[in-house]
DNA sequence: CGGTTCGTTGATCTATCTCAATTAATGTGG
DNA sequence: CCACATTAATTGAGATAGATCAACGAACCG
């Protein structure tokens, strides 16, 4: 049970409510079937109609849509401990893809084993929905990035979320954390050419700011970053249990 | 009980699964205390801690968020049988605020009686979660929709996604929806200027596929406006039952 | 160590923005 | 129900952030 207490995802919902003996034994037994996947391989597609939940171990995922004009626009990073296509429990078909942007070890769950997971445990329940509220969270957050925020602060923004939800998972190492993403895959995210990415990062980085290099990015001066970025950490929801008043979790 | 069948969100939730007779009643007796909400004020702001979640019975709420340098980027539009803030039910502090476009009449549902009925009626809390999901895929489009598509698709993007939503609430009168929508907000919501979305909208109307007149959007050509868009109606999830199969929702 | 991918640079081009003014629509008090 | 006030839509002209194209250097990979 020692163990149990440090799996990504245990240590996630241990977030949002104090996880009991049985829960914590009953999350940990959640990552039984575990698989392994080589970076750039895609590991659902868009149309697929999953049968399980995946559970990001250990690696880091992006997911994405495709214009039929094949242009791509990434609209999301996971990390260790993210259930990465939770949608899938309720919504039949994957309406975009998801990319193993490292090797990744993904645990896969039947959809059938977190039905009956939720049902006896309903408190588990309620944490996988808010952590899926609080992706969408995120969702939004894009949505003001990109349609409000100029390349600069835009591309601040996203080091500023990825470094804080790196972060949270104890990815930080003396103020950096990995970095697998190419800068064409930044401006799949951020909206921009790659062109305009690579001058705004050198921007970032002569700024004295931030800077990626050998797939780490560093952070130099987090207060600036986060003003460039007009950035607050409150919609990632860190840190709220909801169990420390009247939530919804208690009974 | 034949009224219980036409409120705004049972109406909605029996697009998720078929309703027995006591989910419907409950569903309906959700609806009770209900607020009116004149146009143009704000139900909701950005940090608010609600104890309240809020069923949009009538009406057109939009979400946005404001930058600190006062710009305002709208987040999504919500009509009759959304839950406009499901998400305060399981996070503390609302990331965002929300604006009645109309004349609104919302039922309050305290956070309390949602727990109850989910746990008395967990197939009632799962459609909640389901919509709450749809949400998330509604946002993920928006990201796609401004990070990669030019102002034409992409405001022609947001007609088709808006009259599609609001045929699925019975809205539609003769290829025609309530559009209270103003250039402005268009502008906010698409994360172009207020100048080029009118410039956009007048080269919608002169190639006669939509116009918007008197407060109304009309559809003069859809699948024209559709292919312009690049618009898949897919990520909506409309009209798919989790218990036609071996869903969710079965026990 | 040669090939492929990724990052970098410069030059040109364009979609969209900004500013500023005008017209049309809508709302309101008398 | 009209006159005025306010808000929304429209137009034109000039400015610019960022796109595109094309080439080159650096890093990584088998």
């Amino acid at each position: 049970m020692s163990r149990s207490a440090d799996s990504p995802l245990s240590r996630k919902l241990n977030r949002f409510i104090a996880l009991n003996e049985s829960e914590m034994q009953t999350v940990h037994g959640l990552s039984t079937r575990v698989i392994s996947v080589a970076a750039d391989r895609e590991v659902i597609h868009e149309g697929d109609q999953p049968t399980d939940c995946n559970l990001l171990l250990d690696g880091i995922v992006c997911r994405f849509t495709t214009l039929t004009d094949g242009r791509r626009q990434i609209v999301g990073f996971n990390f260790p401990g993210d259930i990465f296509d939770a949608q899938s429990f309720l919504l039949n078909r994957m309406d975009h893809s998801i990319l193993a942007l490292t090797h990744c070890r993904i645990a896969a769950i039947a959809h059938d084993t977190l039905r009956r997971v939720f049902e006896e445990y309903p408190r588990i329940g309620l944490a996988v929905w808010k952590d899926s509220l609080i992706d969408a969270a995120i969702f939004r957050q894009w949505v003001t990035n990109i349609g409000r925020r100029d390349a600069l602060a835009r591309s601040a923004h996203l080091l500023c979320e990825t470094y804080a939800r790196m972060a949270a998972v104890g990815l930080v190492t003396e103020n950096s954390v990995p970095w697998p993403m190419t800068q064409v895959e930044l401006a799949d995210a951020l909206g921009i050419s790659a062109v305009h990415v690579n001058r705004t990062l050198q921007q970032l980085r002569k700024m004295g700011v931030a800077s990626i290099e050998r797939q780490r990015l560093t952070i130099h001066d987090w207060p600036r970053l986060k003003a460039i970025a007009d950035f607050d950490a409150t919609y990632l929801h860190l840190g709220e249990r909801s169990d420390d008043g009247a939530g919804a979790f208690d009974r």
